[in-house]
DNA sequence: TCAATAATAGTAATAATTACTATTATTGTT
DNA sequence: AACAATAATAGTAATTATTACTATTATTGA
């Protein structure tokens, strides 16, 4: 870390852990994952190292469907679809379909940072889920 | 309302100023607009409502930056930019620059609702309170 | 090795949202 | 217009995600 961030134990296995996954987990699920490594990690830690990774630009963060906050160190532009049932995040194959999408900015009114697209929907394992309930 | 939703007037008033601002307001933001109309009204009446007009399509619900929702009652296409700072969201003019993005999509694994576009950056109003603070 | 201090674990506090309940208002039917 | 059925309300309590606090521990540059 070039500012004055510290590699602790923790920031590493949190960071090593959100690589590793491809669910864009929320911080208490990636909480379940990292106490295997380290069992004895608050929660409290994951959320602050979670903080200060995406304040840094390492991972971003996504809130979307669902009121939990989720995770992504994923930085690759790139389209996600969410579940507006489960709240789960999958990332859709095929890159990012458009550029900077800032033509319409006021550039003195609106700093641009970045461009977001996602699909909206319901995944399959809630729609079975629906289905079986109905009948 | 086709379905068994009563039209009452806490309902019919929490739309009307929905639909007559242009800011995305949160749910208190918009309890603080009704209640000059409606003063005994209380939040969970507007959070119920809220989530009704949604279930119901009539209104969309935003969940970007900020950790509180906010609500749309605009359900044509367009982009939003979001603030990172306030959580604060504006329309984009231009409309929506590309259409269904389902290309990549697996119809069997996940049912197409809609297709979000956002703008990430800051707006003027913190830019501004940004330098003045930094000197 | 060591001093400075960032980060931790554990816990308490905060804030957004949801649930609960007795009462009120809407709506389809008469 | 009055009525019965019941959806929705106000007010409050409960829940849940996230943040703050504090004494202790671990990292890092010298």
């Amino acid at each position: 870390m070039s500012d004055n961030q510290r590699m602790t134990k923790q920031k590493r296995v949190i960071l090593e852990e959100l690589e590793r996954v491809r669910t864009h987990p929320t911080a208490d699920e990636l909480y379940g994952i990292v106490r295997k490594r380290i069992p004895r990690i608050s929660l409290g830690t994951v959320y602050r190292n979670l903080e200060m990774l995406a304040a840094s630009g390492r991972i971003r963060t996504i809130r979307t469907c669902g009121k939990q906050r989720r995770f992504d160190a994923d930085l690759s532009d790139h389209v996600h679809a969410s579940c507006i049932r489960c709240g789960k995040i999958k990332d859709l194959p095929g890159g990012f379909p458009i550029g900077r999408l800032d033509g319409n900015l006021d550039e003195s009114e609106f700093t641009y940072i970045a461009t977001r697209i996602e699909i909206i929907g319901i995944c399959g394992d809630c729609k079975r889920e629906e289905e079986t309930r109905e009948g």
